[in-house]
DNA sequence: CCTCCACAGGAAGCGCAGGAGT
DNA sequence: ACTCCTGCGCTTCCTGTGGAGG
């Protein structure tokens, strides 16, 4: 079974090309709609190949509107400068150094670790580096103050122009500290420096930063805006042109994508899932052409899958108070009504009672009804449930629940993954 | 009008795990 | 390897708000 797998993989080239132009860290030879933007990045970052100190950068823009892929663009057209000599003629040492916070690089300790553990910073650089332990790589285990004083030297002895890319540099605890350590040692340095590139998607990080920081860090800001439908359609062409076999999805199909993509937010990493999801469908069913309804079946799918993904990745009592919120929908509320108050808006009052009960049948115990408001509050941001204000209402100050999803799959999705009967 | 109900959300504090400092 | 510290999830307590009902 598991061989006819592999070879029928071989053997069907089926409606791909390349699956990895589909992926959304593949960086495009072009960035279609994105020229502005890369421009101008390049425009800040241009002056350290004189080796002065390019302004840092703060850039903020909701998901998918290509940040992280121009700042990769820009920096790799700057690498490919950088390593020709012709091109280089001041010998610039730079060094790019990208790290995505979210993914455990979310302190101030760890950014410097990374930093120094970084094979592009550390293959010849320790060489001028006189430092007594410099045979041994390794620096964890090392405290902030003697991290901080060996990436100085590394960086001055060598005369390092370092970026620092910080990818959704809202999930550092510490940003702070971190904007601050790293900005100061072009202070105590007489040779080489470091500048920061900060992403972010969301806009109120910028205002939860202390002054100093804030003005350290945005010395430069760009905001990207979302695509929209025409822009996403040339950017999806683009992709099918190189990832899929010539006449395999229609332009109509491309463009219907496009739409659905435009009306959520304009994500291109969403529209490129729905692109691929479409084609595996027509695949799966040996087709060589996409259909219209594989595309129409590719939304369904992958806003499941999205969904899904939230609900499982969700604390375990999030988990609970959503079914509980999923059972009152489906059973029907016992709490008295307004006559013209649908019947899918609960109050947050009898979903602690049903959360309570709940539960008690599974032996867990409850949280208090404080916390219960606060995971309703974070169900809110997540856009699992909707709520409102009761206004005229019954119950005076209360909050009306409203379930995002079909109650029945959300009850599918928390059981299997609760492991509830 | 006053009081009670049902709830919202701020403030303080508690126990714990894990990271920092020694 | 050790203690100390800090952040996090959570509870407890409290004040505020607006309708219901006497």
């Amino acid at each position: 079974m598991i061989e006819n797998i592999f070879e029928n993989e071989l053997k069907e080239r089926g409606i791909f090309r390349d699956l990895a132009v589909l992926s959304p860290h593949y960086i495009p030879q072009e960035l279609p709609h994105r020229e502005e933007e890369a421009n101008g990045i390049s425009r800040i970052i241009a002056p350290i190949l004189r080796n002065e100190k390019p302004n840092n950068i703060f850039i903020y823009g909701k998901t998918g509107t290509g940040k992280s892929c121009v700042v990769k663009y820009v920096i790799r057209k700057l690498e490919d400068i950088v390593k020709d000599p012709s091109k280089n003629p001041n010998k610039s040492e730079v060094v790019v150094v990208y790290m995505n916070c979210r993914m455990g690089y979310g302190s101030k300790y760890q950014v410097l670790v990374k930093l120094l553990e970084d094979p592009s910073f550390q293959k010849d650089y320790y060489k001028n580096t006189p430092l007594k332990d410099r045979h041994d790589n390794k620096v964890s285990g090392l405290n902030p103050t003697e991290l901080y004083e060996r990436l100085k030297k590394v960086i001055e002895s060598n005369s390092i122009n370092l970026i620092v890319i910080l990818d959704e540099i809202d999930m550092i605890k510490d940003n702070d500290d971190i904007i601050y350590i790293l900005t100061r040692i072009n202070d105590e340095i007489t040779s080489g420096h470091v500048s920061i590139i900060g992403i972010s998607n969301r806009y109120t990080f910028k205002e939860n930063l202390d002054q100093r920081s804030k003005s350290t860090l945005c010395e430069e800001e760009r905001v990207f805006k979302p695509y929209n439908a025409s822009q996403l359609k040339t950017i999806l062409h683009q992709r099918v042109k190189l990832g899929f076999q010539p006449r395999s999805i229609s332009d109509s199909h491309v463009a219907l994508i496009a739409a659905y993509a435009a009306q959520t937010n304009g994500d291109a990493r969403y529209a490129l899932k729905l692109l691929q999801k479409a084609g595996e469908i027509a695949q799966s069913s040996k087709r060589k052409r996409v259909k219209i309804e594989d595309v129409k079946e590719a939304k369904i799918k992958v806003e499941e899958d999205i969904v899904g993904e939230l609900i499982t990745t969700l604390p375990e009592h999030q988990q609970i108070v959503l079914y509980s919120i999923a059972e009152i929908a489906s059973k029907g509320s016992h709490y008295k009504r307004l006559s013209d108050m649908p019947t899918d808006v609960l109050f947050s009052g009898e979903i602690y009672e049903s959360y309570e009960r709940i539960c008690k049948n599974i032996n867990k115990n409850p949280r208090s009804m404080r916390w219960f408001r606060e995971y309703l509050n974070d169900l809110e941001m997540l856009g699992l449930i909707t709520h409102s204000p009761s206004g005229k209402g019954v119950r005076g100050n209360t909050t009306l629940i409203r379930l995002g999803n079909p109650p029945e799959d959300v009850k599918k999705i928390v059981s299997a993954s609760l492991g509830l009967s």
